[in-house]
DNA sequence: TAAACATATGATTTGTTATTCATATGTAAA
DNA sequence: TTTACATATGAATAACAAATCATATGTTTA
């Protein structure tokens, strides 16, 4: 199917596209989800992990969370991330192929 | 095969990734991948079809051109440019197809 | 070979995003 | 029921990226 004349790209799938791409393009946040990707873990852990503020980590988690790639459940004093949205590990597998085919 | 524990995720590899995320995370960036997937264009034509200047246009191609998603050459006076590199797209179709799912 | 045209590029300005700082909120333990 | 602990959040600061401005470079045409 020819998409570029069945769906011509207009302003606003720009913008969506620009955001979703923007929210797994900043280090810190890409960090996250790899960790979770592993096992869940609290902010506290995933600080630990990251070596950065608490503050820091919760701002990322905020982001990730309102876009819906992870989200959070209270343990006791501590909140638990987790991945909610398993999709973006298949176009982050696709970027590592390209990086790795690139390499060669 | 287990990605998480046969390619562990490193400093490096994170920033390579999160580079590659941000040169398509840019709106005009994205138009302009978008214009030149139905045809190749000069400089001008982008600008025209953009409604941008012609400086912002140039300083966007020389990051897309960098990263080797398109490439140019001379045709007279103009200099035009084409895709380079057909894999973003696949990475494009399937953020579109994200979007469109989580519309419905 | 001077003028016009098309694009590139360095420097500055403007806009955006991440981090830090200070503090609020919510839970558990003393 | 005060204190400690864990996280969230608004405001300020710092870092970064995009657009603009001014000008340089390269090509064609008069």
């Amino acid at each position: 199917m020819d998409t570029s004349t069945t769906s011509p790209i207009n302003k606003e799938k720009i913008q969506s596209i620009s955001k979703e791409f923007k929210v797994i393009s900043d280090p810190t946040r890409l960090s996250i989800l790899f960790l979770l990707q592993k096992e869940e873990l609290s902010v506290g852990n995933i600080m630990l992990a990251l070596d950065m503020e608490q503050s820091a980590i919760s701002h990322q988690l905020k982001i990730l969370n309102d876009s819906r790639l992870v989200k959070a459940r209270r343990e006791g004093k501590s909140m638990v991330y987790s991945l909610d949205d398993l999709h973006v590990f298949s176009i982050l597998e696709q970027v590592l192929t390209h990086i790795k085919e690139q390499e060669q």
